[in-house]
Parts: structure tokens; C-alpha cells; sequence
DNA sequence: CAGCATCCTTCCTGATACTG
DNA sequence: CAGTATCAGGAAGGATGCTG
């Protein structure tokens, strides 16, 4: 059970007011959320080939996440009442505006990394706070790997 | 600190390698994030003007992802040598094109409320699972207050 | 096949008190 | 003013075993 109270949903929830960017970044900010979309954009997949597909993702998880895409309408759930069972999962036309939007996500996020390795390579140059001089170490872990 | 290999850590990697949108996705998925760059947008803010603005985030909190924000290149962090000391917070070019982004991402969510609204008032339309009915009930709170 | 239940770990966030 | 240090709570994610 969860604390309705607790000053972290309350939090969460003044944010969600903000304006709508916390919710959106709530719809895809599940670890895999975004990857399960991605999976989506141009087939059907039953519940065992996205398992397949995502790789290193947990039963549980899948499920879990499935099941917020479904609320959220993102993802429409199309059980075939057979033997063996099946289930497909596809895209709603909501989930496919979200996948387009996922692209510009991408799209920027790939010139951050190419400013990122310019930044990188160009080190000489020791300014980023400027007048002073940057205090924080804290490895600078910006590459891919980060 | 920090486990290195726990599965979590391995995955959370590995996702980085897929496309650019788990990056992006992790450059403003700190709660506050998008907020911090919301308030920045148009103008300078020293330390306690965001503390002020964006009420409810705690200090320590504040100065991680500020930290954060600056070693993604999103923030510039200009000291000013006085006393008593001043620090400025303003966007990086970066930031700038982050926050173009992030009122495209603010768009598709006002759409999406809206679109969840007009489910919620035609609740009476029963199927959305297809062929059978949808077993889960969790109280759908999809509404702002989720 | 599709997925639920249970337990556990890891990490994030926040409150509070203190400092150059 | 602009932070740092320390501690605690809780939520997200994961491993595993079981079921209609």
C-alpha cells in the first residue's frame, strides 16, 4: 500500500498542476517504457516476444508497465480468447503521436551526445563556470556509458 | 555508494546504448529538472530564487540536480566573487533547445489530458480491450490528481 | 502462454542541522 | 548566501516460484 501522504506524492502531485510536462515525463519514465513503445511502432507483438525483444527486462516489470501504458492509453491490449492464450499488445493512435514524439526526443538527445564528445575532445579549454573556476570533480561521466 | 553491477546498474546502461531517447530521457528525469529549466528559461536565478520558485524541493535535492544539470551542459553556473557570495543560474544554448523541447513535450501532455478526459466523461462506451474484457480494475486515476 | 504473488535490493528523495 | 553532512523513508526495479 502507499502513503497517500507522504510529502513525496504530495509532491508529485503539485508538479502534475505545474503544467503538462511532468505528466507526459510520468508516462515514459519507467525504465522501459520507452523501449516497450519503441518496440511497438510498426508491429504487434505478443507478450512473450516483447519479453524476448527487451532484453534483460523482468517479468514482473513487463507486466507492470504494460498495464500503466494501457491506462494511460498508449497501448491497446488484445486478448484472443484461444487455447494455448494469446495476447497482443499494439499501439493506440495516442501511443503512436507519443511514438512520434519519442523521435524528436532521440533526435535531440543523439546532438547532445555529438556536443557532449566535442566538449569532450576540446578539454583544453578549462572553463565551464566561468569567473570562477568549477568545483565539483564528480567524474565527468558524460559519455555513453554514463 | 554505488553498486556497479547489480543488474540494475547493468541495465540501466545497456538501455543507453539502444537509441538516444533513454539519454535524453535521463538528462530531465529528476523530478525537478524540468521544472528548474522551466524557471530558467527567460531569465537568470540565483540559488535561493529557485529555492523560492519552486516551492517544495529541499536544498540538497536543489543542488543535485543543478549539479547534475550542469555537467549535462544544460545550466551554466556563473559565480559572482563577492560577499556575501552570489551564484546565477542561467540556461546553456543547449539548455535553451532543451526547453523548446520540453514545451513540445508540454503540448502532447495537455492533449493527452484532454483525450484521457473525454474517455473518462464517455465511460459508458465499455470495450477497451478488444473481444474481452479488461480484468484490471486499480482504480484508474488518470486524471490530474494521479 | 501470459501473468500473478512474494520477497528482496537498490537507489532516490527529503528533513534537519550545520558551515565558509 | 549558498551551500554540505548525515540520516531516514519509500518507491522503483529485480529474482524466483507458481497458476489458469
Amino acid at each position: 500500500m502507499r502513503k497517500e501522504n507522504s510529502t513525496n506524492a504530495l509532491n508529485e502531485r503539485k508538479l502534475h498542476i505545474d503544467c503538462g510536462i511532468a505528466h507526459t515525463l510520468s508516462l515514459i519514465s519507467g525504465r522501459w517504457k520507452a523501449s516497450i513503445l519503441w518496440r511497438l511502432q510498426d508491429t504487434k507483438l505478443r507478450y512473450n516476444e516483447l519479453k524476448k525483444a527487451i532484453e534483460g527486462i523482468s517479468e514482473r516489470v513487463l507486466v507492470l508497465q504494460l498495464r500503466e501504458l494501457e491506462n494511460d492509453n498508449l497501448v491497446k491490449r488484445v486478448i484472443y480468447p484461444e487455447v494455448p492464450p494469446r495476447v497482443e499488445y499494439e499501439l493506440t493512435p495516442l501511443g503512436l503521436s507519443m511514438v512520434a514524439m519519442l523521435r524528436h526526443i532521440s533526435d535531440w538527445g543523439i546532438l547532445h551526445l555529438k556536443e557532449a564528445a566535442k566538449k569532450e575532445t576540446a578539454a583544453a579549454i578549462p572553463e565551464k563556470t566561468t569567473i570562477a573556476v568549477k568545483p565539483i570533480k564528480k567524474a565527468a561521466v558524460l559519455a555513453i556509458a554514463r
